[in-house]
DNA sequence: GAGCATATGACACCAGGTGTCATCTCTGAC
DNA sequence: GTCAGAGATGACACCTGGTGTCATATGCTC
């Protein structure tokens, strides 16, 4: 046993490995006809297995789209608390945000990912939901770091502007077709948000 | 005939009738047993209909829950048309959902409705669904607005950064029971994110 | 009252998802 | 090396949301 990141046995390998065939024989066929148009089980027996086997895989069909594609991560949260103290909350949503995209490489995969989501709207209202779920905990974070005088309104308003702000860039992103600077589109989609003043 | 609003008919009346009281039902049964625990055959049935007509008059489950819960409308993108033409595009849209939170009237039902709709994940989806439709005129609208010179990438940007705010204010306005003032709270959010410098 | 549109029920069907059980395979302990 | 247990798989049944279709009934209009 290993604790949630990289495991070893032979076992954990094959069905890493099995998910990403998995994940990016479905992504072809989405590409090819259509992601409603693309049935689990076709998937499923496309890849060699059964419909059963492929939930086992991925918790719902939505969700093997989303392997590479980082919706948010408990880094993310993680990295906002070990922010120093005084900083500006806004900054440091912007500082950590920032880096969060540096590290999202423009693969072909990720592209192809990305532009099924956005023209998919199962897709995105999955995405959405997922980012939901972690904006909430980034907003507690974001209230524990030391130093913070945080009301709940306002960094609920904070983080949800700064998921607004990565969806922006996103569908920017895509629009360039994969060619646009998401950490300037980032740092320009902050700045133009920053709060007048903080700390009221 | 008449033209989207209020029709006369005993048709259209029944029609709305039966909608307004499916409605209400499938809200006090999902406040009993939940979202997920009520099918919607068993709604169906407590009307007095089968599941085949119950979606004649809502094309999703998730729909009955958005009966008198405005989601956002064609009256905000024209209203947005409409405004001032040096207006900036913030303040624009600031004024104009101001205008449409006031007029949201916190009846229980209301109240019901929303708590029902942040309590469960896909009904949050849902609603993100048709918001991002809406948003997208809106974004339109904002661009096409007399005297504006805004390129896509901010437009969507504000855009999105208003639907943020707004269910900020949503999320808040629940947190009090219903009691808080959500034209003061969009004055709050609306005033905390106010880009810094516009039309570059 | 004839003729038409509309609403409904009944029925079949599709697809996503889950529970269950028998079977097989890999892994770790002895 | 063997043996027991954990994990993966397939097969099957089942539930639920959602749609297509057709026959029938109920209004609405002239």
């Amino acid at each position: 046993m290993n604790d949630d990141g990289v495991a070893d046995g032979l076992r954990e390998r094959t069905r890493r490995a099995v998910r990403a065939e998995l994940s990016a024989l479905a992504l072809a066929m989405f590409a090819e006809r259509g992601f409603d148009q693309t049935t689990v089980d076709e998937i499923a027996r496309a890849g060699g297995l059964t419909k059963r086997s492929f939930f086992r895989y991925f918790p719902a069909k939505e969700d093997v789209v989303f392997g590479g594609v980082d919706v948010l991560g408990e880094q993310v949260v993680e990295e906002i608390r070990a922010r120093p103290a005084g900083e500006d909350p806004w900054q440091c949503l912007h500082q950590v945000l920032r880096r969060w995209e540096e590290r999202i490489h423009g693969s072909e995969r990720e592209l192809a990912a990305h532009r099924l989501i956005e023209s998919t709207p199962s897709l995105r209202a999955r995405r959405h939901e997922k980012r939901e779920q972690w904006r909430t905990r980034v907003s507690a974070a974001l209230q524990d770091r030391a130093g913070a005088t945080l009301d709940t309104f306002t960094a609920d308003l904070l983080t949800n502007a700064a998921s607004a702000a990565l969806d922006t860039v996103s569908r920017e992103w895509l629009r360039s077709g994969g060619t646009a600077d998401r950490a300037a589109l980032t740092d320009r989609a902050f700045a133009l948000l920053r709060p007048a003043v903080l700390g009221t």
